[in-house]
DNA sequence: TAATATAATTAGGTTAACCTAACTAAGGAG
DNA sequence: CTCCTTAGTTAGGTTAACCTAATTATATTA
């Protein structure tokens, strides 16, 4: 089996990283910085060291400071960029508690694909460079998660101006809820089959039965009882009535 | 030290998730289905078996069908749903390749505290439940992915409506670029301080030196030199000239 | 500068999560 | 019903990542 230089283990990024950033405040970085940072002992950080060293990763003379070579730099940057991009993205846009933000990007940073990061990378950039400031839709997003609906000013695209009324998937319903239909939330035959059935837009539903798990839900539309699987009934958007 | 019954290991949890997935479509759990699905060799199956049946999270008799307990099922539910909601975030949302957003749902997992879970499933909510179908923004994003610039439609807003210039942060500008100012990304001190330096909406600043690191940054402004840290620079939005 | 405190290292142990090789039980096919 | 294949199990080994206890080097200070 051929062992692949290049990529080091979780732990041994967590070391990477905590000399770059101990470096970055202290000039010199010794071996009771790191166990202090990665909340270890002093031996487990000498053994790390010399698997780092055999990495070419850093320079460590006996009893001396630790120093990361031009390579190990370069890791270690990265993955701290890594971890940079995931806190702001999870503290900054999704809005979670900096602690916690902190904890997950931490843990997270070692297992996110570089598709996905770069994609995280790009979706900070469309929010951030957004010429109308802080999105509207993002501070929607955010009395979403406070006041669990929509501000009226969202909903009054659609619904009348003073409608207090509930949006929902048609799945999340229960049994005897009366609901008007907004959109199907599908581009595919899904969407062609539901329209097919009569769930077109402005239609009024009730929901007649809901099996133990969900699925089937029996729907009472137009006069006709129709049986939904879960998977379609999410794909229904409605306004309660 | 008191080991917390509650929680088990990330491999743990794969075989625990395994159980259910497997069960969902074979009726009968056996030790060369978890094998294969998790791709490990049968004798390590067997070792996480009896771990989990010390831990009453399956019942398994000496060479018999595994089965989930009723903590073992609401468990292993749990991680499926997590696994379920990071794989369509980063799939349905974000737009990442179905393979990729698999594996890094499947790493990512374990990892994720539940605030983050929850703030998750409560962004796809809101993106599903927008009563103007797929909402504007994010297509835009896409739009964004792919051209590497807004649609025409988004910048009209703020810029000449046949504009096409580039919007860019201060900060990622090269030396000598003119460009004009869109906004202040931010919205504390910060901003009150960048105001006061000039940096006002539809004032045309000019790069005149970056530093080595990106900082500092040496930009004209109303015919004078004001050095910026890029922490700064990058919280201006500017349309590239 | 010698004594002492602190930091780094070595030696050796533990646990989780894998493995291979060898053995045993279960379920069909003739 | 026996043989044979396949699946499950046991025994024992490896590696990574931690640990404690003991030792050695360096730094500080009386």
């Amino acid at each position: 089996m051929v062992k692949n230089v290049l990529t080091i283990s979780p732990s041994l990024e967590d070391y990477l990283e905590s000399i770059f950033v101990i470096k970055q405040k202290k000039q010199r970085v010794r071996v009771k910085d790191i166990a202090r940072y990665l909340k270890v002992k002093a031996p487990s950080v000498v053994e790390v060291l010399r698997k780092l060293k055999e990495k070419n990763l850093i320079v460590h003379e006996y009893y001396g400071d630790i120093e990361l070579t031009q390579e190990g730099l370069n890791k270690a940057k990265a993955l701290y960029e890594k971890h940079i991009v995931l806190k702001k993205f999870l503290h900054q846009i999704l809005g979670i508690d900096e602690k916690i933000a902190e904890q997950d990007a931490c843990k997270i940073e070692h297992y996110l694909s570089k598709e996905t990061l770069e994609r995280i990378i790009k979706f900070i950039n469309f929010i951030e460079t957004c010429p109308q400031g802080v999105p509207e839709w993002l501070n929607n997003f955010y009395y979403f998660v406070k006041h669990k609906r929509r501000p009226p000013e969202c909903k009054a695209k659609f619904l009348g101006q003073n409608s207090q009324n509930k949006i929902a998937k048609l799945s999340d319903l229960k049994v005897g809820t009366k609901a008007k239909i907004l959109k199907i939330a599908d581009t595919g035959v899904l969407k062609s089959k539901l329209l097919g059935l009569g769930f077109v837009k402005g239609e009024v539903v009730k929901i007649e039965k809901v099996a133990p798990l969900g699925s089937p839900l029996d729907v009472l539309i137009k006069n006709t009882h129709i049986s939904l699987r879960k998977e379609e009934a999410e794909k229904v958007i409605v306004e309660v009535l």
